[in-house]
RNA sequence: GUGGCUGUAGCUCAGUUGGUUAGAGCACCUGGUUGUGGUCCAGGGGGUCGUCGGUUCAAAUCCGAUCAGCCACCCCA
Protein backbone atom coordinates (compact mmCIF):
# COMPACT_ATOMS: atom_id res chain seq x y z
CA UNK A 1 0.00 0.00 0.00
CA UNK A 2 2.53 2.35 0.76
CA UNK A 3 4.23 2.05 -2.54
CA UNK A 4 0.90 2.98 -4.08
CA UNK A 5 1.45 6.74 -2.14
CA UNK A 6 2.99 9.38 -3.88
CA UNK A 7 6.23 10.45 -3.27
CA UNK A 8 6.74 12.68 0.01
CA UNK A 9 5.35 16.04 -1.53
CA UNK A 10 4.84 15.05 -4.65
CA UNK A 11 1.09 15.53 -5.87
CA UNK A 12 -1.00 14.47 -8.55
CA UNK A 13 -2.96 17.38 -9.72
CA UNK A 14 -6.22 16.29 -10.66
CA UNK A 15 -8.65 17.72 -12.76
CA UNK A 16 -9.66 20.77 -10.92
CA UNK A 17 -5.96 21.14 -9.69
CA UNK A 18 -4.73 21.09 -12.87
CA UNK A 19 -7.24 23.25 -14.44
CA UNK A 20 -6.05 26.18 -11.59
CA UNK A 21 -2.31 25.55 -12.65
CA UNK A 22 -3.05 26.02 -16.48
CA UNK A 23 -4.87 28.98 -15.52
CA UNK A 24 -1.71 30.61 -13.64
CA UNK A 25 0.61 29.20 -16.12
CA UNK A 26 -1.50 30.25 -19.36
CA UNK A 27 -2.47 34.36 -17.77
CA UNK A 28 1.57 34.16 -16.72
CA UNK A 29 2.85 33.33 -20.22
CA UNK A 30 0.01 35.48 -22.21
CA UNK A 31 1.54 38.42 -20.43
CA UNK A 32 5.13 37.62 -20.61
CA UNK A 33 4.48 37.18 -24.52
CA UNK A 34 2.85 41.29 -24.35
CA UNK A 35 5.87 42.07 -22.96
CA UNK A 36 7.84 40.37 -25.64
CA UNK A 37 9.19 37.57 -24.23
CA UNK A 38 8.98 34.35 -25.74
CA UNK A 39 8.58 30.52 -23.79
CA UNK A 40 11.52 28.06 -23.95
CA UNK A 41 12.31 24.87 -21.86
CA UNK A 42 15.43 23.62 -20.36
CA UNK A 43 15.84 20.15 -19.29
CA UNK A 44 14.24 19.49 -15.51
CA UNK A 45 18.45 17.99 -14.55
CA UNK A 46 21.61 19.68 -15.10
CA UNK A 47 24.78 18.24 -14.29
CA UNK A 48 25.12 18.82 -10.65
CA UNK A 49 27.88 21.65 -10.88
CA UNK A 50 25.55 24.03 -12.80
CA UNK A 51 23.38 24.45 -9.67
CA UNK A 52 26.31 23.55 -6.79
CA UNK A 53 28.78 26.79 -8.51
CA UNK A 54 25.57 29.11 -9.27
CA UNK A 55 23.74 28.83 -6.39
CA UNK A 56 26.56 29.46 -3.61
CA UNK A 57 28.60 26.56 -1.89
CA UNK A 58 26.22 27.67 1.14
CA UNK A 59 23.39 28.06 0.18
CA UNK A 60 20.60 25.74 1.74
CA UNK A 61 19.22 24.92 -1.99
CA UNK A 62 22.95 23.54 -2.57
CA UNK A 63 23.89 21.87 1.02
CA UNK A 64 20.77 20.35 2.06
CA UNK A 65 17.90 20.86 -0.80
CA UNK A 66 19.41 19.09 -3.76
CA UNK A 67 17.73 15.57 -5.44
CA UNK A 68 21.44 14.48 -6.74
CA UNK A 69 22.43 11.42 -7.95
CA UNK A 70 25.01 9.35 -10.09
CA UNK A 71 23.69 8.58 -13.59
CA UNK A 72 25.28 5.26 -14.91
CA UNK A 73 28.60 6.93 -16.85
CA UNK A 74 29.18 8.48 -13.14
CA UNK A 75 28.04 12.02 -13.49
CA UNK A 76 26.64 13.65 -10.82
CA UNK A 77 23.02 15.30 -12.02
CA UNK A 78 20.46 17.09 -10.14
CA UNK A 79 16.97 17.85 -10.35
CA UNK A 80 16.68 21.37 -10.65
CA UNK A 81 15.61 23.47 -7.90
CA UNK A 82 15.29 26.47 -9.50
CA UNK A 83 14.78 27.82 -13.02
CA UNK A 84 17.49 30.61 -13.64
CA UNK A 85 20.29 28.60 -13.51
CA UNK A 86 19.46 26.36 -16.40
CA UNK A 87 18.52 29.59 -18.16
CA UNK A 88 21.83 30.79 -18.09
CA UNK A 89 23.51 27.61 -19.08
CA UNK A 90 21.55 26.77 -21.99
CA UNK A 91 22.14 30.74 -22.79
CA UNK A 92 26.18 30.12 -22.62
CA UNK A 93 26.06 26.70 -24.69
CA UNK A 94 23.29 27.63 -27.12
CA UNK A 95 25.89 30.83 -27.76
CA UNK A 96 22.53 33.03 -27.29
CA UNK A 97 24.75 36.20 -26.71
CA UNK A 98 24.19 37.16 -30.19
CA UNK A 99 20.70 37.83 -29.68
CA UNK A 100 20.89 40.02 -27.22
CA UNK A 101 18.90 41.03 -25.64
CA UNK A 102 16.91 38.54 -24.81
CA UNK A 103 13.23 37.93 -23.25
CA UNK A 104 12.54 34.45 -22.18
CA UNK A 105 9.88 32.89 -20.20
CA UNK A 106 9.55 29.52 -18.67
CA UNK A 107 7.82 27.28 -16.93
CA UNK A 108 7.79 23.48 -15.17
CA UNK A 109 8.48 21.31 -12.40
CA UNK A 110 11.25 22.31 -9.74
CA UNK A 111 12.75 19.85 -6.99
CA UNK A 112 14.07 20.44 -3.45
CA UNK A 113 13.86 18.53 -0.58
CA UNK A 114 12.54 20.32 2.13
CA UNK A 115 9.74 19.54 4.76
CA UNK A 116 6.27 19.86 3.17
CA UNK A 117 4.07 22.33 4.52
CA UNK A 118 1.37 25.00 3.37
CA UNK A 119 2.82 26.47 0.46
CA UNK A 120 5.84 24.02 0.27
CA UNK A 121 6.13 21.01 -1.46
CA UNK A 122 9.31 19.07 -2.66
CA UNK A 123 8.11 18.83 -6.54
CA UNK A 124 6.52 22.08 -7.30
CA UNK A 125 6.24 24.51 -9.97
CA UNK A 126 6.76 27.34 -11.36
CA UNK A 127 6.69 30.28 -14.20
CA UNK A 128 10.25 32.66 -14.81
CA UNK A 129 11.34 35.15 -16.77
CA UNK A 130 14.68 36.19 -17.30
CA UNK A 131 15.69 39.58 -19.41
CA UNK A 132 19.31 38.91 -20.55
CA UNK A 133 21.24 41.90 -21.76
CA UNK A 134 20.44 45.25 -20.34
CA UNK A 135 21.87 46.47 -17.47
CA UNK A 136 20.04 49.60 -17.07
CA UNK A 137 17.11 50.02 -14.07
CA UNK A 138 14.86 50.24 -16.48
CA UNK A 139 14.92 46.39 -17.54
CA UNK A 140 14.40 45.83 -13.64
CA UNK A 141 11.51 47.77 -13.94
CA UNK A 142 9.99 46.11 -17.07
CA UNK A 143 10.40 43.07 -15.48
CA UNK A 144 8.62 44.05 -11.84
CA UNK A 145 6.22 45.61 -13.91
CA UNK A 146 5.28 42.16 -15.53
CA UNK A 147 5.23 40.42 -12.45
CA UNK A 148 2.32 43.45 -10.78
CA UNK A 149 0.57 42.84 -14.33
CA UNK A 150 0.05 39.31 -13.98
CA UNK A 151 -0.62 39.60 -10.73
CA UNK A 152 -3.07 42.04 -11.44
CA UNK A 153 -4.51 39.82 -14.36
CA UNK A 154 -4.94 37.01 -11.69
CA UNK A 155 -7.56 38.71 -9.79
CA UNK A 156 -4.67 39.77 -7.02
CA UNK A 157 -3.52 42.95 -6.96
CA UNK A 158 -5.59 43.50 -3.72
CA UNK A 159 -3.99 40.44 -1.19
CA UNK A 160 -0.43 40.85 -2.56
CA UNK A 161 2.10 43.81 -2.01
CA UNK A 162 5.36 44.16 -3.92
CA UNK A 163 8.35 45.04 -1.38
CA UNK A 164 11.51 45.98 -2.68
CA UNK A 165 15.54 46.62 -1.72
CA UNK A 166 18.73 47.18 -3.01
CA UNK A 167 21.73 44.82 -2.73
CA UNK A 168 23.70 47.60 -4.34
CA UNK A 169 26.58 46.21 -6.69
CA UNK A 170 29.88 44.21 -4.99
CA UNK A 171 31.40 47.12 -4.10
CA UNK A 172 28.97 48.51 -1.56
CA UNK A 173 27.69 45.06 -0.33
CA UNK A 174 30.95 43.90 0.49
CA UNK A 175 30.96 47.30 2.52
CA UNK A 176 27.66 47.04 4.02
CA UNK A 177 28.47 43.35 4.96
CA UNK A 178 31.38 44.77 7.19
CA UNK A 179 29.89 47.36 8.50
CA UNK A 180 26.84 44.78 9.35
CA UNK A 181 28.85 42.11 10.65
CA UNK A 182 30.40 44.71 12.54
CA UNK A 183 27.27 45.67 14.29
CA UNK A 184 25.85 42.40 14.82
CA UNK A 185 28.95 41.24 16.30
CA UNK A 186 28.68 43.82 19.68
CA UNK A 187 25.30 41.84 20.27
CA UNK A 188 26.83 38.50 19.94
CA UNK A 189 24.54 37.17 23.43
CA UNK A 190 21.72 38.23 22.03
CA UNK A 191 21.47 36.56 18.76
CA UNK A 192 19.66 33.28 18.11
CA UNK A 193 21.40 30.35 17.52
CA UNK A 194 20.51 30.54 13.83
CA UNK A 195 21.47 34.01 13.83
CA UNK A 196 25.01 33.06 14.73
CA UNK A 197 25.66 30.81 11.90
CA UNK A 198 24.04 32.87 9.41
CA UNK A 199 26.23 36.05 10.59
CA UNK A 200 28.99 33.38 9.28
CA UNK A 201 27.40 32.15 6.09
CA UNK A 202 25.51 35.00 5.06
CA UNK A 203 25.43 38.17 7.44
CA UNK A 204 22.67 39.64 5.53
CA UNK A 205 20.07 36.71 6.11
CA UNK A 206 20.33 37.64 10.00
CA UNK A 207 17.93 40.91 8.51
CA UNK A 208 15.40 38.95 7.87
CA UNK A 209 15.14 36.48 10.78
CA UNK A 210 11.87 35.87 12.81
CA UNK A 211 13.00 35.50 16.17
CA UNK A 212 11.85 38.15 18.43
CA UNK A 213 15.33 39.16 20.12
CA UNK A 214 17.11 39.14 16.64
CA UNK A 215 14.26 41.39 15.62
CA UNK A 216 15.28 43.81 18.44
CA UNK A 217 18.48 43.74 17.28
CA UNK A 218 18.23 43.92 13.59
CA UNK A 219 16.31 47.31 14.17
CA UNK A 220 18.97 49.05 15.50
CA UNK A 221 21.57 47.92 12.41
CA UNK A 222 22.59 49.69 9.74
CA UNK A 223 20.41 50.01 6.51
CA UNK A 224 21.97 48.82 3.30
CA UNK A 225 21.40 52.63 1.82
CA UNK A 226 23.94 54.06 4.10
CA UNK A 227 26.57 51.81 2.36
CA UNK A 228 25.56 52.09 -1.02
CA UNK A 229 28.42 53.80 -3.67
CA UNK A 230 26.84 56.67 -5.65
CA UNK A 231 26.71 54.15 -8.65
CA UNK A 232 24.36 51.96 -6.96
CA UNK A 233 22.54 54.60 -5.08
CA UNK A 234 21.49 56.00 -8.57
CA UNK A 235 20.58 52.62 -9.99
CA UNK A 236 18.03 51.97 -7.03
CA UNK A 237 16.45 55.77 -7.48
CA UNK A 238 15.95 55.32 -11.47
CA UNK A 239 14.33 52.25 -10.98
CA UNK A 240 12.36 53.47 -7.97
CA UNK A 241 11.39 56.47 -10.28
CA UNK A 242 10.64 53.99 -13.12
CA UNK A 243 8.27 51.87 -11.31
CA UNK A 244 6.38 55.16 -9.98
CA UNK A 245 6.26 56.04 -13.77
CA UNK A 246 4.61 53.13 -15.04
CA UNK A 247 2.26 52.95 -11.33
CA UNK A 248 3.80 50.05 -9.86
CA UNK A 249 3.16 50.52 -5.92
CA UNK A 250 5.94 49.25 -4.24
CA UNK A 251 7.14 48.96 -0.02
CA UNK A 252 11.05 50.00 0.40
CA UNK A 253 11.62 47.22 2.66
CA UNK A 254 15.77 47.32 4.00
CA UNK A 255 15.87 43.98 5.76
CA UNK A 256 14.89 42.31 2.28
CA UNK A 257 17.86 40.04 1.57
CA UNK A 258 17.95 37.42 -1.36
CA UNK A 259 18.85 33.58 -0.52
CA UNK A 260 20.91 33.09 -3.49
CA UNK A 261 24.39 34.44 -3.83
CA UNK A 262 24.16 35.34 -7.79
CA UNK A 263 22.14 38.85 -6.91
CA UNK A 264 22.92 41.87 -7.30
CA UNK A 265 21.25 45.41 -6.69
CA UNK A 266 17.33 45.12 -7.12
CA UNK A 267 15.67 42.27 -5.07
CA UNK A 268 12.11 41.98 -4.80
CA UNK A 269 8.94 39.85 -2.92
CA UNK A 270 5.51 39.76 -4.18
CA UNK A 271 4.42 38.41 -0.79
CA UNK A 272 0.57 37.62 0.70
CA UNK A 273 -0.81 37.50 4.33
CA UNK A 274 -3.08 34.56 3.05
CA UNK A 275 -1.27 31.60 2.46
CA UNK A 276 0.81 31.51 6.60
CA UNK A 277 4.15 31.04 6.74
CA UNK A 278 4.76 31.20 2.73
CA UNK A 279 4.12 34.17 1.85
CA UNK A 280 6.57 34.99 -0.92
CA UNK A 281 4.21 33.99 -4.24
CA UNK A 282 6.84 36.29 -6.92
CA UNK A 283 10.45 36.76 -6.13
CA UNK A 284 13.61 37.86 -8.01
CA UNK A 285 16.22 40.02 -8.85
CA UNK A 286 19.09 41.17 -10.90
CA UNK A 287 22.32 38.83 -11.58
CA UNK A 288 24.82 41.00 -13.34
CA UNK A 289 27.67 38.20 -12.62
CA UNK A 290 26.06 34.73 -12.79
CA UNK A 291 27.16 34.29 -16.48
CA UNK A 292 30.52 34.84 -16.16
CA UNK A 293 30.93 33.04 -13.02
CA UNK A 294 29.54 30.14 -15.08
CA UNK A 295 32.25 30.46 -17.71
CA UNK A 296 29.60 32.29 -20.33
CA UNK A 297 30.50 36.08 -21.27
CA UNK A 298 29.83 39.04 -19.45
CA UNK A 299 26.22 39.44 -19.43
CA UNK A 300 23.53 41.26 -17.32
CA UNK A 301 20.19 39.51 -16.31
CA UNK A 302 17.19 40.60 -14.09
CA UNK A 303 14.29 38.27 -13.39
CA UNK A 304 11.72 36.57 -11.28
CA UNK A 305 10.20 33.24 -10.85
CA UNK A 306 6.63 32.24 -8.90
CA UNK A 307 5.65 29.49 -7.14
CA UNK A 308 2.37 27.98 -9.61
CA UNK A 309 0.85 26.21 -6.84
CA UNK A 310 0.81 28.98 -4.04
CA UNK A 311 -0.60 31.22 -6.49
CA UNK A 312 -2.90 28.74 -7.72
CA UNK A 313 -4.22 28.62 -3.83
CA UNK A 314 -4.30 32.18 -3.95
CA UNK A 315 -6.97 32.35 -6.99
CA UNK A 316 -10.83 32.27 -6.79
CA UNK A 317 -11.96 30.27 -9.40
CA UNK A 318 -10.30 29.45 -12.75
CA UNK A 319 -12.09 30.45 -15.65
CA UNK A 320 -15.53 27.48 -16.16
CA UNK A 321 -14.40 24.93 -19.08
CA UNK A 322 -16.30 25.41 -22.31
CA UNK A 323 -20.25 23.69 -22.04
CA UNK A 324 -20.45 21.16 -24.15
CA UNK A 325 -23.05 19.92 -26.43
CA UNK A 326 -24.27 16.12 -26.39
CA UNK A 327 -24.79 13.99 -28.50
CA UNK A 328 -27.43 11.55 -27.59
CA UNK A 329 -28.28 8.39 -30.16
CA UNK A 330 -30.94 6.38 -29.14
CA UNK A 331 -30.51 2.50 -30.14
CA UNK A 332 -27.98 0.90 -32.13
CA UNK A 333 -28.93 1.92 -35.38
CA UNK A 334 -28.40 5.70 -34.70
CA UNK A 335 -25.06 5.42 -33.56
CA UNK A 336 -23.00 5.89 -36.63
CA UNK A 337 -25.07 9.05 -38.03
CA UNK A 338 -24.78 10.60 -34.39
CA UNK A 339 -20.96 9.80 -34.59
CA UNK A 340 -20.75 11.75 -37.85
CA UNK A 341 -22.77 14.54 -36.68
CA UNK A 342 -20.59 14.97 -33.59
CA UNK A 343 -17.68 15.38 -35.88
CA UNK A 344 -18.96 17.85 -37.99
CA UNK A 345 -19.81 19.75 -35.05
CA UNK A 346 -16.54 19.76 -33.19
CA UNK A 347 -15.10 20.62 -37.18
CA UNK A 348 -17.46 23.71 -36.98
CA UNK A 349 -15.89 24.50 -34.02
CA UNK A 350 -18.14 23.53 -31.24
CA UNK A 351 -17.08 21.35 -28.35
CA UNK A 352 -18.51 17.97 -28.30
CA UNK A 353 -19.49 15.54 -25.56
CA UNK A 354 -20.58 11.47 -26.95
CA UNK A 355 -20.97 9.14 -24.68
CA UNK A 356 -19.94 5.56 -25.60
CA UNK A 357 -23.30 3.45 -24.33
CA UNK A 358 -26.35 3.67 -22.27
CA UNK A 359 -29.91 4.15 -22.57
CA UNK A 360 -31.31 7.94 -23.77
CA UNK A 361 -31.76 8.14 -19.74
CA UNK A 362 -28.08 7.43 -19.06
CA UNK A 363 -26.98 10.24 -22.11
CA UNK A 364 -29.15 12.43 -20.75
CA UNK A 365 -28.34 12.03 -17.02
CA UNK A 366 -24.15 12.27 -18.96
CA UNK A 367 -25.35 15.32 -20.59
CA UNK A 368 -26.34 17.06 -17.36
CA UNK A 369 -23.13 15.80 -15.82
CA UNK A 370 -20.97 17.70 -18.01
CA UNK A 371 -22.76 20.64 -18.03
CA UNK A 372 -24.03 20.28 -21.73
CA UNK A 373 -25.48 23.95 -23.24
CA UNK A 374 -27.57 21.43 -25.32
CA UNK A 375 -28.10 17.78 -26.05
CA UNK A 376 -28.89 16.53 -30.18
CA UNK A 377 -30.95 13.41 -29.49
CA UNK A 378 -30.86 11.49 -32.63
CA UNK A 379 -33.74 8.23 -32.64
CA UNK A 380 -34.15 6.10 -35.94
CA UNK A 381 -37.52 7.76 -36.48
CA UNK A 382 -35.88 11.73 -36.06
CA UNK A 383 -33.26 9.79 -38.84
CA UNK A 384 -35.70 8.44 -41.37
CA UNK A 385 -37.25 11.55 -41.08
CA UNK A 386 -33.55 13.96 -41.76
CA UNK A 387 -33.88 15.62 -38.72
CA UNK A 388 -32.51 15.25 -34.72
CA UNK A 389 -33.95 16.85 -31.66
CA UNK A 390 -31.91 19.26 -30.25
CA UNK A 391 -32.83 20.24 -26.32
CA UNK A 392 -31.68 23.33 -25.12
CA UNK A 393 -30.29 22.03 -21.40
CA UNK A 394 -31.47 25.25 -20.32
CA UNK A 395 -34.80 26.03 -21.05
CA UNK A 396 -35.84 22.39 -21.81
CA UNK A 397 -37.22 23.81 -25.16
CA UNK A 398 -36.68 20.97 -27.59
CA UNK A 399 -36.72 22.02 -31.02
CA UNK A 400 -36.67 19.40 -34.63
CA UNK A 401 -34.04 20.29 -36.79
CA UNK A 402 -33.33 19.27 -40.07
CA UNK A 403 -29.78 17.52 -40.66
CA UNK A 404 -29.07 19.88 -43.62
CA UNK A 405 -30.03 23.30 -40.87
CA UNK A 406 -28.00 21.82 -37.61
CA UNK A 407 -24.74 23.43 -38.02
CA UNK A 408 -26.09 26.72 -38.73
CA UNK A 409 -29.01 26.08 -35.42
CA UNK A 410 -25.91 24.84 -33.33
CA UNK A 411 -23.62 28.20 -33.88
CA UNK A 412 -25.62 29.64 -31.35
CA UNK A 413 -24.33 27.27 -28.63
CA UNK A 414 -20.86 27.67 -29.69
C1' G B 1 16.91 18.28 10.03
C1' U B 2 13.62 19.93 14.71
C1' G B 3 8.78 20.52 17.15
C1' G B 4 3.22 20.28 17.65
C1' C B 5 -1.43 18.22 15.83
C1' U B 6 -3.86 14.43 12.89
C1' G B 7 -4.84 9.49 10.15
C1' U B 8 -12.55 5.78 10.27
C1' A B 9 -16.32 4.76 2.95
C1' G B 10 -14.37 8.31 -3.32
C1' C B 11 -15.06 13.32 -0.23
C1' U B 12 -16.36 15.91 4.65
C1' C B 13 -16.77 13.93 9.26
C1' A B 14 -19.59 11.19 13.83
C1' G B 15 -18.23 6.92 16.84
C1' U B 16 -20.08 8.29 24.18
C1' U B 17 -15.69 5.35 30.41
C1' G B 18 -12.17 -0.36 25.43
C1' G B 19 -17.89 -4.40 24.86
C1' U B 20 -22.00 -7.80 19.69
C1' U B 21 -23.07 -7.33 12.37
C1' A B 22 -18.61 0.57 12.49
C1' G B 23 -22.46 5.18 11.20
C1' A B 24 -24.21 10.05 8.70
C1' G B 25 -24.20 13.64 4.77
C1' C B 26 -22.42 14.28 -0.13
C1' A B 27 -20.91 11.33 -4.31
C1' C B 28 -21.83 6.62 -6.96
C1' C B 29 -25.30 2.60 -8.81
C1' U B 30 -30.52 0.71 -9.49
C1' G B 31 -35.75 1.47 -9.65
C1' G B 32 -40.15 4.89 -9.66
C1' U B 33 -40.30 7.09 -15.87
C1' U B 34 -39.61 0.25 -22.20
C1' G B 35 -37.44 7.83 -26.13
C1' U B 36 -35.70 12.56 -22.00
C1' G B 37 -31.25 15.41 -17.48
C1' G B 38 -31.30 18.80 -13.12
C1' U B 39 -35.76 18.28 -8.14
C1' C B 40 -38.27 14.41 -5.37
C1' C B 41 -39.16 9.28 -3.39
C1' A B 42 -37.50 4.15 -2.53
C1' G B 43 -33.60 0.78 -2.52
C1' G B 44 -28.33 -0.72 -3.17
C1' G B 45 -22.88 -1.24 -3.43
C1' G B 46 -18.57 0.42 -0.89
C1' G B 47 -14.42 0.48 5.04
C1' U B 48 -9.01 -5.86 7.25
C1' C B 49 -10.88 2.02 11.16
C1' G B 50 -2.95 4.29 7.53
C1' U B 51 0.51 0.00 8.48
C1' C B 52 3.06 -3.39 11.81
C1' G B 53 3.49 -4.99 16.66
C1' G B 54 1.99 -4.91 21.97
C1' U B 55 -1.59 -4.73 26.39
C1' U B 56 -6.51 -7.15 27.22
C1' C B 57 -11.43 -12.22 27.79
C1' A B 58 -12.36 -8.12 24.20
C1' A B 59 -9.05 -2.55 20.56
C1' A B 60 -11.46 2.21 15.64
C1' U B 61 -10.93 3.38 21.04
C1' C B 62 -5.03 2.21 25.33
C1' C B 63 0.68 1.77 24.37
C1' G B 64 4.99 1.57 20.92
C1' A B 65 7.12 1.80 16.22
C1' U B 66 6.60 3.09 11.26
C1' C B 67 4.48 5.59 7.01
C1' A B 68 1.66 9.67 5.44
C1' G B 69 -0.89 14.45 5.96
C1' C B 70 -1.30 19.26 8.15
C1' C B 71 0.97 23.45 10.73
C1' A B 72 5.30 25.93 12.50
C1' C B 73 10.86 26.49 12.81
C1' C B 74 14.68 26.43 9.14
C1' C B 75 14.67 27.92 4.10
C1' C B 76 12.21 29.58 0.04
C1' A B 77 8.43 30.24 -5.27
Amino acid sequence: MVSLQPVRGTHDLLVDDKRRHVHVEETARAIAARYGFEEISTPIFEFTEVFARTLGETSDIVTKEMYTFDDKSGESITLRPEGTAGVARAFISGGLQQSLPLKLFYRGPMFRRERPQKGRQRQFHQVGVELLGPDKPMADAEVIAMGADFLAELGLAGKIVCEINTLGDTESRNAYRDILVGYFNDFHDRLSEDSLIRLKKNPLRVLDSKDEEDKAVVAGAPTMADSLNDASRRFFDDLLASLEAVGVAYEINHKLVRGLDYYCHTAFEFTTDALGAQGTVLAGGRYDGLIKQMGGPPTAGVGWAAGVERLAMLVDEPPARPRPVALVPVGADTQDKAFTIAFELRRAGLTVDMGYSGNLKKRMNRANKVNAVAAVILGSEEMERGLATVRDMESGEQTEVPFSELLPHMARYR
